[in-house]
DNA sequence: AAACAAAATGATCTGAAGGTCTTTAAGTCC
DNA sequence: GGACTTAAAGACCTTCAGATCATTTTGTTT
């Protein structure tokens, strides 16, 4: 349904990984393990991310992937742009070819009110965000008695809306 | 984006041309014509919609595509299931594979909300629908001067709200 | 310079959606 | 019963996302 390619889901999992790493070069084989995907594909996705300058790539020892930009300057729209995710292109809900705002079919006012919520989210939430979510998640699992401190991030997405549509 | 597959779409414009007919079987070969769609294919499309009892198929002389329940009584949530849509299988936005209600994923809430949305449209929208929009449109077409009547039927979705979760 | 460790690259495989074509079966009409 | 008309069915084909593997670069360390 409404969901990004997984290639994207992918993405968006490693750049947090590498966030959560604080500026220390994580390897493909490190990322693909934490995350559970398969490595030779994400290497691919990264090597994707690195030609549209969202990471850097270094090869050799002391090698691995780093963030270019900051993690909350990172949004989830940013990576699907990189990786010309389907979910910014408009597509018609029934599949009418000629649809459009001057010749729309009958799920189109809905669909387009959708698809901006949709690009509304991906623009407020950042790989910083889902970081702090991971993270949150796994502190949350360690204190399974309850007197562990809570990290002060927030729940939901930062409000950031600046930037311009697809 | 959030869309159906091509097949559900040609699903819906045919079932809406079949609906439009008033009882009158339809070739396929008319329905992909009147509608845009690749004859063969529709065909195939048809043949899963009878199947599950959406629509009567004959051969030979006067046969053709007719309803077997009334346009109102289609939804579109109806055709998705038929045909077995993704739309109708829950799917985690990031792709994460243990993504559930207990273990959420950062896009969890607001994807389960959307989905929820999406899945009320198509329960709420009909056949009968699909089919007066498209008569409505065909008429403005016709009025370029403006003084033809216009039908009688409602823009928005009729109001079904029975039926269960599929 | 040599050895090694990493990403980059290209070839290839898989499965599913979408699509075409030909043959077959099931009806109707004369 | 024979000719005709129609959908059904099966065999393919194409495209693309997802994925794997082997090989080649590029870098660091000694």
């Amino acid at each position: 349904m409404a969901t990004l390619t997984q290639g994207t889901g992918y993405a968006i999992q490693a750049l947090s990984c590498v966030a959560a790493a604080a500026g220390k070069p994580q390897l493909i084989r490190e990322i693909a393990e934490s995350c559970d995907l398969p490595a030779p594909y994400l290497s691919k996705i990264v090597h994707r991310l690195s030609r549209v300058g969202l990471v850097k790539t270094q090869r050799g020892i002391n090698g691995g992937v780093t963030l270019l930009r900051e993690a909350v300057d990172i949004t989830l729209l940013d990576v699907c742009r990189a990786l010309d995710d389907p979910v910014i292109h408009p597509r018609c809900l029934l599949g009418v070819a000629e649809c459009s705002d001057a010749r729309a079919c009958p799920a189109h006012a809905f669909n387009m009110e959708q698809r901006g919520k949709i690009i509304e989210f991906l623009r407020a939430t950042t790989v910083a965000d889902i970081a702090a979510f991971e993270m949150k998640r796994r502190w949350r699992l360690l204190a399974t008695a309850g007197e562990t401190s809570e990290p002060a991030t927030s729940d939901g997405p930062s409000e950031r809306t600046e930037g311009s549509e697809p």
